[in-house]
DNA sequence: ATAATATGTGACTATTTAGTCACTTGTCAA
DNA sequence: TTGACAAGTGACTAAATAGTCACATATTAT
């Protein structure tokens, strides 16, 4: 799979872009902090954190037995700036409403 | 389910992110003309589109027999606005290098 | 040492999704 | 008006995905 495409898939899932936002509120929580918040057990949320991770959009380091997730804001700054980009300029939009 | 989570979903296939490249690079598109360019049948074609319209990503206007197709760039913005915004801006990639 | 804690693995189920197909509907043109 | 053309519907199959569970491993603290 396309890295790109692993970071689209990855974004797709809302309980993963919430542990992305949890991350952002607060970075390097371990599992088990990560699934207090959420309403399941903590082997869905660590499928989910491995898909993000495949993905490079978090990283992680081992702590002792804990272990830590850090957000990694980089894939999203690139599919920002090659991919969303060219939706989002001020070109797309006129063109389309004119086409229309 | 959510608008914005309808928007994340539609754009996690490459399939309908190749649709709205299509959709880019020459807009008003047929399904006929969208499918030819896809080893796919224009089934398949036809339920991608469907996901996209329902997300907003694009929108359609019938001539005749046949159903054009315009792309929407309105949902990319809003979640370039309000989501992706707070991950590429330069506060977040700060926090995490301080953090790691 | 041993018990508690934090994470990991593999198998499993249920649901969703991608894609196809036979058949139908609506529209244009000769 | 009849035949060709573009799109739509509902049922179906195969594959991917979300989530759980029993069990295992590694680490800390007493």
């Amino acid at each position: 799979m396309l890295p790109v495409d692993e970071v689209f898939r990855a974004l797709a899932d809302p309980t993963r872009r919430g542990l992305l936002d949890a991350l952002l509120a607060r970075d390097g929580q371990t599992l088990g902090e990560l699934q207090q918040r959420l309403p399941m057990t903590r082997f869905g949320v660590m499928k989910h954190l491995r898909v993000l991770e495949k993905a490079g959009l978090v990283v992680t380091r081992r702590r002792g037995r804990e272990k830590l997730h850090f957000l990694n804001p980089v894939p999203i700054r690139l599919i920002h700036d090659r991919w969303v980009g060219k939706y989002a300029e001020p070109r797309a939009l006129a063109l389309v409403s004119v086409t229309r």
